[in-house]
RNA sequence: GGGCGCUUAGCUCAGCUGGUUCAGAGCGUCUGCCUUACAAGCAGAGGGUCGGGGGUUCGAAUCCCUCAGCGCCCACCA
């Protein structure tokens, strides 16, 4: 079989995935075998990919093909998601760029353009995984807002409504002022920023100077116009929606106050001084303005006490009518303007810096404001309950265990779940409107209206108004690996019995309670059964300084870049290497260009193998069978490794070991110890071992680098079209009995080898000029001796007696070996070498027969750990012995 | 303000149910090699008082306490 010198990534990995689509490899459909469900985080439907994907999508395919090589029946179905506001987002601002205001259009006219655009964009992000080689059942893509998946999303919606875990209500809810929808708490992030108190003068109102007892702490603020209260506030803006001030009962300083009416700065309104125990008396003054409309807690304050509540914003957080001033303008130029006003009109007592978290929108990135208005919620308590336990008692495992606790501590504190969204792309909520403002929810509108006839029978279809509002993405997605296999519509079809429970989901911790929880919850309510047995959280990808990756910064490569630099096969070695299971990745290319250099290595070696003859006539050498001896057993070893590793999803390990297999043991000692002399054929029965040995590595290799290890198993052997490495038998056996002391033996063998190299490197002398080894006694690693001579290029003495005087000696285990070095050596290196050698020992020893001479330490400690200690010191003691003999030996010379 | 986690070689990390011959790996560094599979390589070398302090124990990188530094999550102090 003829092959390119060099390895050629962008033709081979082509080439092997349009086989693989061929061949429909990655397509899964019900059978007797067992199945292994990945169901994909859906990426964005208007994405393009990132890093963030790269390592997510790679850990999936990784242990999807594993799976698949197993002989289970591996499904991994992709798809994406309607992302809704992130989508109307860019819709939007599309729309903007060509002139076009949202409000100018119909619903319709604008879910057109939202449609155009998702099928312009929908699906570069699956093509662009595929180039990673991600083993998808393509067949299976599907959409949140597909046919399927949104018939379930309303099924699901009218169901809870039924049970009565869905309701609407007027709730104070995090309101986006850009994307004019509400959030639910999750989506709104918090920002540490620079800001300003601002402590404004409260003037009492119609002051008759009553209310001081003078009381010790009474703090009572005064000028020439008279008594006032101070205030301290952030947001001075929100003044003309003040209805009262509030003061701590048990706060002295304020309770002079009790009682009196104040008026509010600039805005002239009058309100009463109200008392609770919510105010902290610490804070800026102890006096808090109260803003019904604007402030979670005043809001609370506003129900018990009942005050009014003035909405003095629009929905864009402009100034609204009711404000009466600065109508119109915006919440920020107000907030400079208005403290500007204030401090010309005297009603400014002082401005102090102050560092302030900001509730913003995750997506628009603007300040949220929490605002009153009507929504849906769905009860989480209940959920809640459903989905703890599951998780704490490992029924589900996380992968790091760490993020249990989180779990925990968001499922014990839940807060209802604010579904609906003032957006248009996205599930429309199944609620009709009736004249009367009543309603019904049902899953169609002629079901609709029927239950509306049931109220009033002279309804017909124009008289009911469907909500406007869309659902939270989210109440899509905590659906997925149900609605995937239809399982909301059709419990009982086939594929949703077969596929269901899934195996592994892989996602970042960042959306634990936007995702994982809610599928967990999902999963219960819908099925009784988890949606997955385990969840492995991936960390996220940072550049190699620990910097999040981001546009501004520049320090995001572009996958497909790198893709094409460093072979697909590299790039995901590279970020498998830069990943251990939980931690941040800290992304460097040097990695990449790590895992490119080892695709040439198994390229080259197999290269090596490729060229070389077998023949029968051939008598097998003795360093051939027992290398293969040995890397027989280190095969085994190394395989049940992985599946050890693989199970506690230490994947950068697992690859990192192979890589060392690979490059160390099977090219380095095993390929040259059975390496042939230039042009000479090899002996069938090693030629035959080499092979096995490759395919089996390849096999352990495949689920990192699919590609050229696709490649090269076409290779190695007669194919016929349509098989492939990925659904090829290739079992390795289990260890066995004297595989341990086998591989330990080989340990002894490559010390020895490293020893003599090391010797020649300080000597010069090269590999090629041969060097005789004595031996004191038996060699130690017979079973190996052929080993050592070919691969230190030496002969090997038996008797310690035959050993020139000009010699080099190490030590290896308690045997001494001596490397004659006619014309090379240095007695007094020697020598000295010998000397610290014994040195080192000596202090050992003394450790060890002070161990030992503990009376303590040998009535205490198991009995297998005092007699490794003696076998040090037996050890110790030999090996001072026959450095002793040496250095007497150097000595006399 | 609560909760969780981290600190081991220049960098990134293993090791941590306490004890298998003075702590391992990758990368980087240094030295020598174009040895006919591979210079995208090979061979060799150097590098750590396991964050500081204290304790438990015959024995601590590993368990406990404490201090310091770093990170993450949660929370309605305006």
């Amino acid at each position: 079989m003829d092959i390119a010198d060099k390895y050629n990534p962008e033709e081979v990995e082509k080439k092997w995935y349009a086989y693989w689509t061929e061949h429909k490899c990655f397509s899964s459909t019900p059978d007797g075998r067992k199945p292994y469900t990945v169901v994909i985080p859906p990426p964005n439907v208007t994405g393009v990919l990132h890093m963030g994907h790269v390592l997510n999508e790679t850990i999936q395919d990784i242990l999807v093909r594993r799976a698949r090589m197993e002989g289970k029946n591996a499904c991994w179905v992709p798809g994406t998601d309607h992302a809704s506001i992130a989508t109307e987002a860019k819709v939007v601002a599309r729309l903007a760029d060509r002139g076009i205001k949202k409000s100018d259009l119909t619903r319709e006219q604008f879910l057109e353009h939202a449609w155009e655009w998702t099928r312009e964009h929908g699906g570069i992000i699956l093509s662009q995984l595929r180039s990673l080689g991600a083993s998808c059942d393509w067949d299976r893509t599907a959409f949140t807002m597909d046919d399927v998946r949104s018939k379930s999303v309303i099924h699901v919606f009218v169901d809870l409504y039924r049970k009565g875990l869905i309701y609407r209500g007027v709730r104070m809810v995090n309101w986006d002022p850009k994307a004019l929808t509400a959030l639910s708490d999750e989506e709104v992030v918090y920002k540490e920023e620079h800001t300003k108190l601002y402590y404004m003068k409260y003037r009492v109102a119609e002051d008759d100077g009553t209310g001081a007892t003078g009381e010790e702490g009474e703090v009572i603020h005064s000028d020439a116009e008279g008594r006032y209260a101070v205030v301290a506030t952030t947001r001075p803006e929100t003044v003309m929606g003040d209805v009262a001030v509030c003061i701590n009962p048990n706060d002295p300083k304020n309770h002079w106050l009790r009682g009196k009416r104040l008026i509010v700065p600039l805005v002239g309104r009058v309100v009463p001084v109200i008392e609770d125990e919510y105010v902290d008396i610490e804070f800026g003054t102890g006096c808090l303005k109260v803003t019904p409309a604007h402030d979670v807690n005043d809001y609370a304050l506003g129900e018990k006490y009942h005050l009014p509540s003035i909405d003095i914003f629009n929905d864009d957080a402009t100034i609204s009518e009711a404000a009466g001033m600065y109508v119109g303008q915006d919440r920020f130029d107000v907030r400079k303007q208005i403290a500007e006003d204030m401090v010309k009109a005297g009603l400014m007592e002082k401005i102090e810096d102050y560092d302030n978290k900001i509730g913003c929108s995750e997506r628009t990135g603007v300040p949220i404001e929490p605002k009153l208005s009507t929504q849906w919620f769905l009860r989480m308590q209940h959920f809640a309950d459903l989905a703890l336990a599951p998780v704490m008692n490992d029924e589900i495992e996380f992968h790091p265990a760490k993020y249990k606790n989180t779990y925990r501590h968001w499922l014990e504190n839940i807060k209802d779940w604010c579904i609906s969204r003032q957006l248009w792309w996205g599930h429309r909520i199944p609620a009709y409107y009736l004249p009367d403002g009543s309603y019904v929810v049902a899953e169609t509108e002629e079901e609709a209206l029927e239950l509306a006839r049931q109220k009033d029978a002279s309804l017909t279809a124009a008289d009911l108004r469907r909500d406007e509002d869309a659902l939270d993405t989210w109440f899509s997605s905590w659906l997925w690996p149900m609605s995937l296999f239809d399982g909301i519509r059709h419990p009982e079809g086939e594929e949703f019995a077969y596929y269901y429970p899934t195996d592994t989901l892989v996602t970042g911790p960042d959306i634990i309670f936007f995702w994982v929880a809610r599928m967990i919850m999902a999963g219960y309510e819908y099925t009784g059964k988890r949606p997955f047995k385990h969840v492995y959280f991936t960390g996220i990808v940072r550049d190699k300084l620990g910097r999040k990756m981001s546009k501004s910064l520049g320090n995001s490569p572009d996958p497909l870049d790198l893709i094409q630099r460093y072979s697909a096969d590299g790039v995901r070695m590279g970020m498998m290497l830069a990943a251990p299971a939980g931690n941040d990745i800290l992304f460097d290319e040097a990695l990449c260009l790590q895992g490119r250099n080892f695709c040439n290595k198994i390229w080259n070696a197999f290269r090596l193998v490729n060229g070389w003859e077998a023949s029968d006539k051939v008598e097998r050498p003795a360093a051939a069978a027992q290398a293969s001896a040995w890397f027989d057993a280190r095969l085994r070893t190394a395989a049940a490794n992985q599946t050890d590793l693989f199970s506690k999803f230490r994947l950068s390990e697992a690859l990192m070991d192979i890589f060392l297999l690979f490059r160390d043991d099977f090219s380095g000692w095993y390929l040259e110890a059975i390496k042939p002399a230039a042009g000479q054929p090899l002996d069938a029965a090693t030629y035959s071992d080499v092979l096995r040995f490759f395919d089996h590595l390849l096999h352990l290799l495949h689920p990192f680098m699919p590609f050229i290890t696709e490649e090269l198993w076409q290779n190695l052997a007669e194919r016929t079209e349509g098989e492939s490495l990925m659904c090829s038998a290739g079992t390795i056996a289990a260890p066995e009995e004297g595989d341990e002391a086998i591989i330990k033996c080989f340990a002894d063998v490559q010390q020895i080898v490293q020893n003599i190299r090391g010797i020649r490197a300080a000597k010069q002398i090269s590999p090629r000029e041969p060097l005789s080894v004595a031996v004191g006694g038996e060699l130690p690693v017979q079973r190996f001796a052929d080993i050592v001579c070919k691969m230190a290029n030496v002969t090997i003495a038996t008797n310690a007696a035959e050993a020139a005087d000009a010699t080099s000696h190490f030590m290896v285990g308690t045997t001494e070996y001596r490397v004659n070095l006619e014309g090379h050596v240095d007695t007094e290196a020697e020598l000295a070498k010998a000397q610290a050698e014994i040195e080192r020992l000596k202090k050992f020893l003394e450790g060890i027969e002070k161990k030992l001479s503990n009376e303590r330490f040998v009535s205490h400690a198991p009995e297998a750990v005092v007699a490794m200690e003696r076998k040090k010191q037996a050890d110790a003691t030999t090996k001072i012995q026959l450095l002793e003999e040496t250095v007497a030996k150097l000595t006399n010379r």
